[in-house]
RNA sequence: GGACGCUUAGCUUAGUGGUAGAGCGCCUGCUUCACACGCAGGAGGUCACUGGUUCAAUCCCAGUAGCGUCCACCA
């Protein structure tokens, strides 16, 4: 394989920052484990297998300690093949049973061959060695072990490599194991304990050993140099942030961010892959130059890549142009938001604004905005290697792409984790084609006016309703809009197409259209016209396709929506008074189609209800046809005299239903008690708080105000639900 | 091991210091002339558990349990 070069403007980009932190003297050489997958191939070895399901061995061996006669230390590992990496014996300083012996010295077994003068190694305490694990006393392979190698570090140990990159052992591991297979060496080694009488017992032990997920061979940690970063500008990116001058939308994840900042460890940067950008530092002999292009003849490349978030961290830059200042960089630079997962705090967003600092003096963004994370119905992160992330072509074809945007943006909120579900693509599309018919019922009533304004037409107090929804809808949107909570913006736009427009609205129209000759038709249309010109705007950034298609078809504009103003809050005026009297009228309906429901009756032209109004509302007798249609029975008449019939409290007053004949007294009495009961539970309750001296004493005056209104029409209910019981059991 | 979250109706989940909401599912009734991908009703919740603060806690605080994520001798 060549190594392949990436030759673009995003990777001089790279490869020109790492110049230029190289001369800062950020970048250095160090050291540090790394997991080497050895081996390129997939079949395993016998052995390799039993790694795998971990059926492997805890190997006891003894070690001499030195000028104690016959004074030996067990030692419990599951790599013996490391042996000869070995440079000290660890032991914890407080475990009583070794203390004495830390500063002493021990002899390594192996290789045998050596003269014991080069196999002698410290004993020393610390703090890592568990004193319950096998027999307190753990080995240190500095070269092959990665908390070995920080034992090493802390202890000044030397590192012995005995294992090399291909996976054979070495000639430092001696003759007896030198050119074998690392994990063949396993059981050589043990064998070479036994034959010198130091191996004490093999119990058979389940220990994990990582696997790599490509090559499916078990990795080696191996020590190795590698190149590291001392981050720029972290004070800076830490305060931005701390401070509140750039944003974390939800806010809680900037207590992550900080947490990080304070913490921050140098970054390796290089990897050992074959794709890449290179890491532009040339060698020839003990020279070593960091540049872009090659010094000349003689000199060769780095053979590592540099960490994909190297490269990640030089977006802005790298794809706005970077380091002249392009027009594009000048405009675009800072950007306002950043959207992105929270699981990449650190790997990206951290860095962007740490290389936003060091490069532009400036944040890259104002405002990041952290999605959730789908999941599937186990909880589980979606993933190729698993399978289970759903096909968004499939998903499409069954539910449109309005529909799958649609449904998942409902359900997804700020940073918290969404169980996936196709039910929620299933309402998406449900949602779609509800918005369709509404639109396509417009339609159907003539042709619309993208001009339209209800104020100027006599119209049904049903528009104003509307209107005055709208109005509250595109406010509530503003403000959600504000705190990037995008998921209730989907959620409030349903809620007002499918309740207020299509089951209110409509229902209402539908009335007013059954007379041709009505003077609030005009005022009807027009309403519709308007509301659905907006309401379709506000709907396109979740519904691109849908909105644009009735946008044109309807002819509300004769351009893509894509060019309209967006409404803005606070637009809409509307008759209030009117509002009021739409408000009362459906829910003296509701309460009415409650009553019927409680009968098992459906609608029908023959039933029709009587209505004893309280004094104070003035109902005229268009009210009271609409209030049929909703009821969608024959009529609703005014009477003085109510009948012995089943009866509802409404905004309007007092509702019958007249039953001749089909009146159950004993029903009827059930249904009133348990109304009476639901009512004086809610009395009962407010009227508790106010009979507690404590509350009374502490409790803002309008809060108890408030409770004694509720117990006073709570009073008031049950009064007049018993007068009607009254009429069924006397 | 460390940090940060989550736990609300059968399911997926909003939300608030003082009456707990939605969609789906379920039950009942509707082939009502935009829509059965629909319409109208209904049942279903001690808001994980234990303490504390408060006149009042599902909400604030502490602890417990379960689940999750990120970082891991750095935490």
């Amino acid at each position: 394989l060549e190594r392949f070069t990436m030759d673009s403007d995003y990777s001089a980009c790279v490869q020109q920052v790492f110049v230029d932190l190289f001369k800062k003297k950020l970048i250095y050489r160090g050291r540090r484990m790394v997991n080497w997958c050895p081996v390129s191939r997939t079949a395993l070895s016998d052995e390799e297998v039993i790694m795998k399901e971990q059926k492997g061995f805890l190997y006891h061996f003894r070690v001499p300690v030195m000028g104690e006669k016959d004074r030996f230390l067990t030692i419990a590992t599951t790599r013996p093949e490391t042996i000869p990496g070995d440079t000290a014996i660890a032991v914890n300083p407080k475990d009583p049973r070794y203390t004495s012996l830390i500063g002493q010295f021990a002899i390594r077994p192996l290789p045998p061959e050596l003269p014991e003068a080069q196999r002698r190694i410290p004993i020393i305490g610390d703090e890592h060695v568990d004193l319950e694990f096998g027999t307190g006393v753990l080995k240190v392979t500095p070269a092959h072990d990665p908390a070995d190698f920080l034992i090493g570090q802390r202890h000044q140990l030397p590192s012995i490599e005995v294992i090399d990159e291909s996976g054979l052992m070495n000639a430092e591991a001696g003759s007896a194991l030198a050119g074998l297979d690392r994990i063949k060496a396993r059981t050589a080694a043990a064998e070479q304990l036994k034959e010198l009488g130091l191996l004490e017992k093999e119990e058979p032990y389940a220990n994990q050993v990582g696997f790599s997920e490509r090559a499916d061979v078990p990795v080696e940690p191996r020590l190795s140099e590698q190149w590291f970063l001392r981050y720029p500008s972290t004070e800076k990116s830490r305060t931005i942030v701390s401070s509140g001058k750039l944003r974390f939308f939800p806010e809680r994840w900037s207590k992550v961010y900080d947490h990080w900042m304070g913490n921050l460890q140098d970054w390796c940067i290089s990897r050992q892959l074959w794709w890449g950008h290179r890491i532009p530092v040339w060698y020839r002999n003990q020279e070593v130059r960091c540049q872009i292009q090659s010094p000349g003849e003689g000199w060769t490349q780095d053979p590592d890549v540099l960490d994909t978030w190297f490269s990640s961290w030089l977006w802005p830059f790298a794809t706005l142009g970077w380091p002249e200042k392009t027009p594009e960089l000048k405009k675009f630079y800072p950007t306002t938001d950043l959207v992105t997962g929270p699981d990449i705090i650190f790997f990206w967003v951290a860095r962007m604004i740490m290389a936003g600092f060091e490069y532009q003096g400036d944040l890259p963004f104002r405002n990041v905005y952290f999605t959730g994370l789908i999941r599937d119905g186990k909880g589980r992160k979606l993933s190729k290697s698993l399978g289970n992330s759903p096909d968004p072509l499939d998903l499409i074809s069954k539910y449109g792409a309005d529909g799958l945007r649609f449904g998942l943006l409902r359900i997804a909120p700020q940073g918290v984790d969404i169980r996936y579900d196709e039910k929620q693509m299933e309402e998406g599309r449900n949602f779609a084609n509800k918005l369709w018919n509404a639109c396509r019922f417009r339609q159907q009533q003539g042709p619309s006016n993208p001009q339209a304004n209800p104020l100027n037409h006599p119209r049904t107090p049903f528009s104003d309703f509307l209107l005055s929804r709208l109005d509250r809808l595109e406010q509530e949107l503003e403000t959600l809009y504000q705190g990037y909570e995008f998921s209730q913006v989907a959620q409030v736009l349903y809620a007002f197409v499918w309740d207020e427009f299509c089951a209110r609205f409509i229902e209402t129209a539908k009335a007013d259209f059954m007379n041709a000759d009505s003077p609030t038709r005009p005022g009807t249309l027009a309403t519709a016209d308007f509301v659905l010109s907006r309401v379709l705007r506000l709907l396109h950034p979740y519904m691109p396709f849908i909105t644009e298609e009735l946008w044109l078809t309807l002819g509300l504009g004769d351009k893509t929506i894509q060019f309209s103003e967006w409404p803005k809050a606070g637009e809409v005026t509307f008759n209030v008074a009117n509002t009021q009297t739409a408000e009362s009228c459906y829910g003296t309906a509701e309460a009415g189609r409650r009553l019927r429901g409680e009968f098992g009756l459906s609608g029908s032209a023959k039933m029709k209800f009587l209505l004893k109004s309280s004094p104070s509302s003035r109902i005229t007798d268009d009210d009271l046809r609409t209030l049929a249609k909703l009821l969608q029975v024959g009529s609703v008449e005014i009477t003085s005299n109510p009948p012995k019939a089943p009866m509802t409290l409404t905004p309007w007053g007092e509702l019958y239903l007249p039953l001749a004949g089909l009146l159950d007294p004993a029903k009827e009495t059930a249904r009133l008690q348990k109304e009476i009961a639901a009512t004086e539970m809610a009395r009962a309750r407010e009227a508790a708080k106010l009979a507690d001296p404590k509350m009374t004493a502490k409790a803002p005056p309008e809060k108890q105000e408030e409770w004694r209104k509720i117990e006073k029409e709570a009073v008031e209910r049950i009064a007049r639900l018993h007068e009607q019981l009254k009429l069924f059991t006397t």
